[in-house]
RNA sequence: GGAGUGGUAGUUCAGUUUGGUUAGAAUACCGGCCUGUCACGCCGGUGGUCGCGGGUUCGAGUCCCGUCCACUCCGCCA
């Protein structure tokens, strides 16, 4: 007998541990209901787990309502927790050590039986969001939300004792040019305007620094219209943090100190200090802006400055060209990988833009060409090959693969493939690996318009001197941003914010929106930078992705109590639905035409 | 906007490749038996507009076209 278990699993009506022999009350639904030597076992479901309650059948009364109870009901038991007499327990199942000899039970309602078994059987999605009142009573989802809910005692009781001040900020108002698309709220005092809730509360952290609130944090609510995917929602929660006077290191600290309290809710430990990784280091080593560090010795090695002459084409072309990468993962002990199940990497990586995965099988490295295996082989000389097989370390039985043409395709398919290869290949070790990605560069070309976009917001400050150094070569200023990277997962962002009027328009413009443009969209913001701005900084964790990460859910929706689906549907509640004709014209907007 | 996977008893699935008589299993549900069980066991029963619409065919769960829903991915996500 394990009192421990037996104390935690019997919480549900007397809101503390129970002991053996102690009397208690508790609430629950049934879970299921057996019949044995006269005896009525019911497991009943209540918040922390199951219990088993045992009616007798000398009981008269009790045994007479007992048998009422199906799959079906909602129970209030009295009774004396004991441990069970022949001391056996069930490993599978959370029944089997205690059990509640009842007496007194009532049914406080009947149910009708539910559309599906709340047992192990994984119930299609729709399922679980159409009930998810239902999906809410397993065990593993009220977990799950437990942990969000310390999550965020974590971080309200570290951002507290560190001075900071909870404030919340409008979810109606105004629309910004750039950034996702946001939902739109019709107002009806003004007809034909709209209010447009907040992608983030971005400007409004930065005006409460104008006004002195010099820490700032909100868990808050963020909404962006556009396609929800594992890891994303059109509504999610946000940490937003914002401080005056502190510069880089100091927020770094602070954040990885709130970061690590939040493992330490979840009994989980990071490592001391987070290493610090330049992006452009980064997406060279992998392929991306939040590498996995679990994934040790996989790493993207270039290689286009060997292959600038040869007969190849698919690799003399991207080597010649500034925009293109040529580059090398080393797969360790490949060599033997099917020529199939290469071609099923290729393939997957189709979406991605790459359009053939190139390959070398290195058997006796030794050898040079003679004990290597690929079909290009005859259109590379020896010192290319050479030179490959020296950087990437090539050893026997490792198998290089290669991607060759534009950067971000062979960035984004390589790094891809890295991560894919790690897990069927078990290369990535346990545990917590995260790092700070900074020195981002503040503009991006739009490789389409060819317009300059801010990289991570317009906002940020950029790590040039003046407005002048910035016009002089937009593309090579770097921002005053960071990121945090946790085993892959971007989990927070933020940066140093321009606190200049001059810089602020001068950023504006880089980005094509004009003076007039930029009064008219942002004329109270670019205000309120002119009344006396503190230098200011801060950083935005995504909340629900944190608790996914400690959670080991799956998918986002794992962690949200009430998700919405794929195309931003609630399928409980059924929104979004059709205006009435009635509501529109009162919001002064009329059905589209059919 | 695009690609892929799935949609068949309440639920989880098989059946679709190769069209053919009455669409099966498990579980759930209902009834009976058993009685310290715990996925209890045994016997019996109810339960299906094969997502929806159209087409091909003597005949469609199965083939074709369209469409809806869910999921995964690309685009998108300052």
């Amino acid at each position: 007998m394990n009192a421990s278990r037996a104390e935690a699993r019997c919480y549900c009506g007397t809101a503390r541990p129970a002991q053996i022999g102690q009397d208690l009350h508790l609430f629950g639904w049934v879970n299921r209901r057996r019949d044995h030597g006269g005896i009525i076992f019911i497991d009943l479901r209540d918040c922390s787990g199951v219990v088993q309650v045992v009616v007798n059948p000398g009981q008269a009364a009790l045994f007479a309502v007992a048998e009422q109870v199906r799959t079906e009901f909602v129970l209030a038991v009295s009774g004396r927790l004991r441990a069970r007499p022949d001391g056996t327990a069930n490993s599978e199942l959370p029944t089997g050590e205690v059990e509640v000899v009842c007496t007194a039970l009532e049914i406080l309602n009947a149910a009708d039986t539910p559309p599906y078994q709340l047992d192990d059987v994984q119930v299609h999605e729709d399922h679980r969001l159409r009930y998810r009142y239902l999906e809410l009573r397993r065990p593993s989802v009220q977990e799950r939300l437990r942990l969000r809910a310390r999550l965020a005692a974590a971080v309200r009781r570290y951002l507290d004792g560190q001075g900071f001040v909870e404030v919340e900020t409008p979810m109606l108002t105004r629309a910004t040019p750039e950034g996702a698309r946001e939902y739109l709220v019709p107002s009806r005092t003004h007809a034909g305007s709209v209010f447009a809730l907040p992608q983030s509360p971005q400007l409004f952290k930065q005006m409460l620094m104008m006004g002195g609130m010099d820490r700032y944090y909100q868990i808050v609510r963020c909404f962006r219209d556009e396609d929800p995917r594992q890891d994303r929602q059109p509504e999610f929660t946000q940490i937003d943090i914002e401080t005056s006077f502190l510069q880089e290191p100091q927020i770094l600290d602070l954040m990885e100190g709130m970061v690590r309290d939040m493992f330490a809710a979840a009994e989980m430990e990071l490592p001391t200090l987070f290493p610090r990784m330049a992006w452009a280091e980064a997406v060279r080593r992998f392929g991306t802006d939040r590498p996995d560090l679990r994934i040790d010795g996989l790493e993207l090695v270039d290689v286009a400055d060997l292959l600038t002459e040869v007969e190849f084409k698919v690799f003399r072309e991207p080597a010649n060209r500034a925009d293109a990468r040529v580059a090398v993962l080393r797969v360790p002990d490949a060599a033997d990988m099917s020529l199939g199940q290469i071609d099923a990497y290729a393939e997957v990586l189709k979406p991605y833009g790459a359009r053939g995965l190139a390959w070398i099988k290195c058997h006796q490295v030794a050898q040079g060409r003679g004990g290597l295996q690929a079909g290009f082989l005859k259109f590379l000389p020896d010192e290319a090959i050479q030179g490959i097989l020296e950087r990437t370390g090539a050893r026997d039985g490792d198998l290089l693969m290669f991607g060759a043409g534009r950067a971000d395709i062979v960035n984004a398919s390589l790094s891809f493939l890295r991560s894919r290869l790690a897990q069927d290949r078990a290369l990535r070790e346990d545990g917590w690996r995260p790092l700070w990605v900074v020195d981002f560069p503040l503009l991006e070309k739009d490789p389409e318009t060819q317009r300059w976009m801010a990289m991570h917001h317009p906002f940020t400050a950029p790590a040039a001197a003046d407005a002048a150094q910035l016009e002089a070569d937009p593309g090579a200023v770097r921002a005053r941003a960071y990121d945090m990277v946790i085993n892959g997962v971007e989990v927070g962002g933020g940066s140093i914010r321009i606190h200049h009027s001059d810089m602020q328009q001068a950023v504006f413009k880089l980005l094509g929106i004009g003076a007039e443009e930029a009064q008219a969209k942002f004329g109270f913001f670019l205000d309120a930078l002119r009344y006396g701005c503190p230098p200011h900084g801060g950083i935005a964790f995504g909340f629900d992705r944190l608790v996914m990460l400690l959670a080991g859910a799956e998918a986002i929706r794992d962690v949200i109590a009430f998700p919405k689906t794929q195309t931003a549907n609630c399928l409980l509640t059924g929104a979004p639905e059709p205006a009435e004709a009635e509501q529109l014209r009162e919001l002064g907007l009329q059905r589209p035409p059919a």
